[in-house]
DNA sequence: ATGGTTGCTTAGCAA
């Protein structure tokens, strides 16, 4: 039985101690982490390495940074498209793990839909399928996990109304999740809560959580051989509770799959 | 329509 889990820590540095706390506390196999906001030299590799566990970075100063934790090696790390755009965000990193190729994603928010930023979301989303296309075989054990902000339908969202026309419920990134399920991935969580949900991020902003105006919006997301073996998925809401939470909760699925492959 | 909160950085941006 695999463990995995995706967690958009908003600032590692903020979440250290809930990060080491929920490790301990879980023992995930593998933790794909978002927005470290750090560089690599501000991670906490010893607590995390004191835990348990091996770490690959893609890290950057204030803004995006993902990572790979894991109790077993970690594998060929690898970080960014490597295609012919010019992008200085660190929004990419995989690894091998278990026989698994494990991706840790944070995409672009999009901000207010109008401006670059949106723009960029959307070739970003763009250029991740065609780095996949490229790159990996979707009849191979794949996991992509992260904070894709896309929620990928009504169902997903508390209250469509207010978010229809945001960045994370716009038709065009609604077709870009659509067509990573087209290349080969499973929407695991989906396949075992079929009324929808759970809800993974509520905005700081206007009280979300308590108000119960959360989206589902971070995915583990799984070629069909691995799809086939997931027991169960489920978000730890719990930790969107208490003091200095990040406003992601974690995001779990289960595995019917060997630690040794 | 606007506002509300948090984090990084230090007044403004990003989410």
């Amino acid at each position: 039985m695999l463990k995995i889990a995706t967690w958009n820590v908003n600032s590692v540095k903020a979440r250290k101690e809930r990060l080491l706390s929920w490790l301990q506390r879980e023992m995930p196999d593998v933790l794909s982490l978002q927005e470290l906001k750090v560089e690599a030299d501000g991670f906490p590799l010893a607590e995390v390495q004191d835990a348990g566990y091996q770490a690959v970075l893609n890290a950057q100063k204030t803004y995006n940074g993902v990572a790979l934790l894991a109790k077993r090696e970690l594998l060929d790390g690898q970080s960014g498209f490597g295609d012919a755009v010019e992008d200085t965000q660190a929004r990419h990193v995989e690894a091998t793990v278990c026989g698994l190729r494990v991706l840790s994603v944070y995409a672009p928010n999009g901000g207010d839909g109008a401006g670059d930023k949106w723009t960029y979301k959307l070739a970003w989303l763009d250029r991740l399928l065609a780095y996949l296309e490229r790159t990996h075989d979707p009849r191979a054990p794949l996991l992509l996990c992260g904070d894709l902000n896309i929620a990928p339908d009504d169902k997903d969202v508390a209250r469509p109304d207010a978010w229809k026309h945001t960045v994370l419920c716009r038709p065009e990134v609604r077709d870009a999740f659509a067509r990573l399920l087209a290349w080969g991935l499973s929407d695991v969580m989906r396949a075992h809560h079929p009324e929808g949900g759970p809800y993974t991020w509520w905005d700081y902003r206007m009280l979300g959580f308590q108000k119960g105006n959360g989206l589902r919006i971070d995915h583990i997301l799984a070629t069909l051989p691995l799809a086939a073996a997931c027991t169960s998925a489920g978000v730890d809401r719990n930790e969107r509770k208490g003091t200095q939470p990040s406003d992601h909760a974690p995001v779990y699925a289960l595995f019917d799959w060997p630690k040794s492959a």
